[in-house]
DNA sequence: GTAGGGTTAG
């Protein structure tokens, strides 16, 4: 571990510690704590806080008491770390013990309690704490700010706000947040307006709130005021809101330039902000890019792994799809249900019927995973399109979670391919008892009918759902060329080049019923 | 150079 002769001391093993802290590196902590038990530095106080912090945010909040319970003197800095580790674990009821018992608090040790309490969704408490506090700092104020914001209380946060002596950026950013959150976007923006001085992380306060909101113009805009501003330089948190836009608008334009800007400004491809570029060259349809991506970057989590492979999945690479999870067992990425999700869409997609069966099989045995209803969904869209349908129903009977009415769905759409009307029959009365007023369920019922020809069934249905007054919500696609979006709907008839699109599907058609015959 | 407040991907 030494390669100098020069002996470390406690600011040695605190540094080292920070470090591993990123990493969640919780064996070398333990490794970093007897060594300095050994050399014995374990006596300073400063040393000993940082450990306890260490472990705490490791998620070893044993480790973390046991290092507090055997300090021999105690500051109360120790105090404050041990109850903020309770306090970022929800374990509120000590917290709220050890600030009793402290023997002296700060400022410090008040926020990190009302902190507790309202993340506890405990606000009377907290308010009366807060009114307890013999001061008050800015950070007092902000924490009960986005404490009623993180609750969606925004009525009691911006009371706060108003109270508040001075305000920070912090307390406007919060309040920004707080309205976007519950999509108050005129309101949000108003106070992003107001604000007397503004930083990256408000921007990016403003971004999100209208990212999370599906306002993705909306974003694309502030973020382009943001830039001729010319005051304020984007970080890797303003890129990855900037980019969900972009694949939520499937603009591949903002994408290479968000790419390129990465690039320029020699940003470090971290794990979020790589994973962000895939999902969008992804979802443009870009998958050279995304594999460009994939590939340039040093480190990769789960997320990045589920990304490229539903990515690939989506755009019809469905081998690749199955082949990059084969890779991704080879690496030390522990998978989870997200990621088989992915994979079982890929085989479903791809009509994959023996992968998917030994993907399913490894995810439960190899993994211990417990199969979600979606995993289920994909099992069985996958049975029904190779037209098993007598597996597929047995396969639903061993399921350990009741069938919805999205497992009958998926085994009926299935029907069409096979013109198994015995089963389209038995399977429409179990939807329409589950859910008789689904105009998604009742619009595939009907098309399903007519397209194997029971005409007279179709035509009662869609009698019925219109007496009942059942509205289907359209489904909307979109595609960006240039710079305008355009969107369309199911028999649109408002896209000033309707005629030409209209033509250019009849073609596509045409040419899928022929593949389909070969 | 240890503790508390606003923004982030499947």
């Amino acid at each position: 571990m030494r390669v100098s002769n020069i002996t470390p001391n406690s600011f040695t093993f605190t540094f080292l510690l920070r470090c591993f802290e990123s990493f969640d590196a919780l064996q070398c902590g333990e490794v970093l704590h007897s060594e300095i038990l050994k050399l014995g530095f374990g006596s300073s106080v400063f040393a000993k806080n940082t450990l306890m912090d260490f472990y705490a945010k490791c998620g070893n909040l044993g480790l973390a008491r046991k290092v507090f319970d055997e300090m021999p003197e105690r500051d109360v800095v120790s105090w404050n770390t041990m109850i903020g580790a309770y306090t970022i674990h929800g374990n509120q009821e000590y917290a709220i013990f050890l600030f009793e018992a402290m023997p002296e608090r700060n400022l410090v040790s008040w926020n990190s309690v009302i902190a507790g309490l309202l993340k506890a969704g405990n606000m009377e408490l907290a308010r009366s704490v807060f009114k307890r506090m013999p001061e008050k700092s800015d950070v007092s104020w902000n924490t009960m700010i986005s404490g009623y914001v993180k609750l969606g209380d925004v009525e009691n946060a911006r009371a706060i706000f108003d109270e508040m002596p001075e305000k920070s950026i912090i307390s406007w950013t919060a309040m920004v947040s707080g309205y976007a959150m519950r999509g108050d976007l005129q309101s949000a923006r108003k106070m992003f307006d107001r604000m007397p001085e503004k930083n990256v992380v408000s921007w990016n306060a403003m971004i999100a709130g209208y990212v999370n909101n599906h306002m993705f113009d909306e974003a694309l805009s502030v973020f382009q005021h943001m830039l001729i501003d010319g005051n304020y330089k984007p970080n890797q948190t303003t890129l990855i809101s900037v980019l969900s836009a972009c694949s939520h608008l499937g603009s591949q334009e903002h994408g290479k330039w968000v790419d390129s800007f990465i690039r320029k400004n020699k940003f470090d491809l971290s794990v979020p902000l790589g994973n962000a570029l895939i999902d969008t060259f992804a979802k443009c349809g870009d998958m050279e890019n995304a594999k460009a991506v994939f590939l340039r970057m040093g480190q990769r989590c789960i997320i990045t792994w589920t990304t490229m492979i539903s990515g690939l999945a989506v755009n019809g690479h469905c081998r690749e799809a199955v082949e990059l999870y084969g890779q991704m067992s080879l690496e030390v990425v522990e998978p989870d249900d997200v990621v088989f999700i992915a994979v079982l869409s890929a085989c479903t997609h791809g009509g994959l019927l023996e992968e998917g069966k030994r993907v399913f099989y490894q995810m439960v045995n190899k993994f211990g995973i417990k199969p979600r209803i979606e995993h289920y969904g994909c099992m069985v869209d996958l049975l029904g399109r190779a037209g098993k349908f007598e597996e597929a129903l047995s396969f639903i009977k061993s399921m350990h979670l009741e069938p919805n009415t999205v497992i009958w769905a998926t085994l009926l759409s299935a029907c069409k391919t096979y013109r198994n009307g015995e089963l389209l029959e038995s399977l429409t009365r179990r939807i329409l008892e589950q859910e008789p007023n689904n105009p998604s369920y009742l619009t595939l019922i009907m098309n399903l009918s007519s397209s194997i020809g029971r005409w007279q069934d179709a035509l009662n249905f869609r009698v019925a759902t219109r007496d009942q007054g059942i509205v289907k919500t359209p489904g909307c696609s979109s595609i960006q060329i240039g710079n305008n979006v355009h969107e369309f709907l199911a028999k649109d008839t408002k896209h000033p080049q309707r005629k030409e699109i209209y033509r250019v599907l009849g073609c596509l058609n045409g040419h899928l019923k022929l593949c389909e015959v070969e």
